[in-house]
DNA sequence: GTTAGCCTCCTCCCTTGGTAGGAGGCGCCG
DNA sequence: CGGCGCCTCCTACCAAGGGAGGAGGCTAAC
């Protein structure tokens, strides 16, 4: 059903989780690793993935620079943050960096498994305590699900159809009648609204389900 | 501004289309060959060219055959015939073996710089009795447009394959595990083949028609 | 053997793309 | 009214893309 890599340094709990998996999500196939160059590695030569969940203690990342990493790397996976801490500032700061939920290593696995699907399903998790305190930085569910597209502005739609069509930054300013650094500021949130890292993949993704535009 | 090829064995012809060119395109460049072999040779060290005029009295070429050597040396170059001949079935043929025009010797100089321009401009000319007689054979420019993939190394087409994904220089070398420069020379030669001018563009050219790709 | 094409890699240089941060104007809504 | 979101534009800075030119190695063809 699904394919998900579980990376995290310790043998045992990424056993524990890829069960949890198996029998909660009959038919989903584990991928694992147990450093953040291993999951690099296994994201580079498998881009069917659905998800990813990535401990914040592996060897090789310092704290959430693993999550920034994994991001720019493959900036269409979803990856939510499995970690024993849970200061409130450091899952805020995963969630601007891109994670798509945060499950405390303490939660029981009937929660665990709750989570897993919520987020699989195109929403977010995060731990009861954080969800209470109201909504969080920016966007908890909408932007995420299918139509990623419809949370742009008009002018950054705008923007992106000149994209699409391979046009530069210069040009859609000249058409657009707009300077190019104004341009620049929409690439810049169209880029951040659609999660990618590059013009590139914004044009492939919209171009791909370009029902929103043009 | 252009860079082209005039293809004539007599060098008094020769000189003067350079002249036509030198006056109305102010900028481009031009070379010669007096020749079909030194045509081919011309090609074969220069893949910056936009046009070549294909004189149809060479020496070592019976009639249309020589057209047909050049667009399978190099299917990317756009050839226009300039010959004294004007037989409706020899510009039809042509026209079936990819010219993009037609052009009789003994067209003024106004119109055939006319001619020129509007081929440039990636039109087709042939001369006005034909096409008062209506549409060409069936093939305007879909012989053109539909090889130009074909003319890569098989290392090329698996640059762009992975440019089709979305991928970096940086990553595509990475993958192919060669240096991110050799990257860079691939790259160039594909621009440069399929007459782009930046990434987007060729990955827009080549997912259109990705037939040969993957 | 020599030649030609391809792949590889390099340096130098410039353009384009993209981020960060700030700023002013405008319109809408509580 | 004040606040908020959006559009606009700016500076400054860094990363990525792309061109020009050269160079070595390799294989296939002559």
């Amino acid at each position: 059903m699904y394919r998900l890599l579980v990376a995290d340094d310790h043998p045992l709990f990424r056993e524990a989780m890829v069960a949890v998996i198996a029998r909660g999500l009959s038919g989903s196939e584990t991928l694992e690793a147990a450093s953040l160059a291993a999951a690099l590695e296994v994201v580079a030569q498998h881009d069917d993935l659905d998800l990813a969940l990535l401990d914040l203690g592996l060897p090789d990342a310092e704290g959430l620079s693993g999550l920034a990493q994994l991001r720019q790397a493959v900036p269409w996976l979803p990856v939510v943050i499995v970690s024993a801490e849970q200061h409130k500032h450091t899952i805020l700061e995963a969630l601007n960096l891109g994670a798509v939920g945060y499950i405390p290593k303490s939660t029981p696995r009937d929660t665990l498994l709750v989570a897993l699907q919520q987020i699989l399903a195109g929403q977010v998790y995060l731990p009861p305590d954080i969800m209470r305190t109201g909504s969080p930085p920016a966007s908890p569910t909408a932007p995420l699900k299918h139509h990623p597209l419809t949370s742009l502005t008009d002018k950054q739609r705008e923007v992106l159809a000149h994209m699409v069509k391979g046009e530069s930054n210069k040009m859609i300013a000249y058409r657009l009648d707009i300077a190019e650094t104004t341009v620049k500021t929409h690439v810049s949130a169209i880029l951040r609204k659609l999660r990618v890292s590059s013009r590139v993949q914004a044009i492939l993704l919209a171009s791909e389900r370009d029902d929103g535009i043009r």
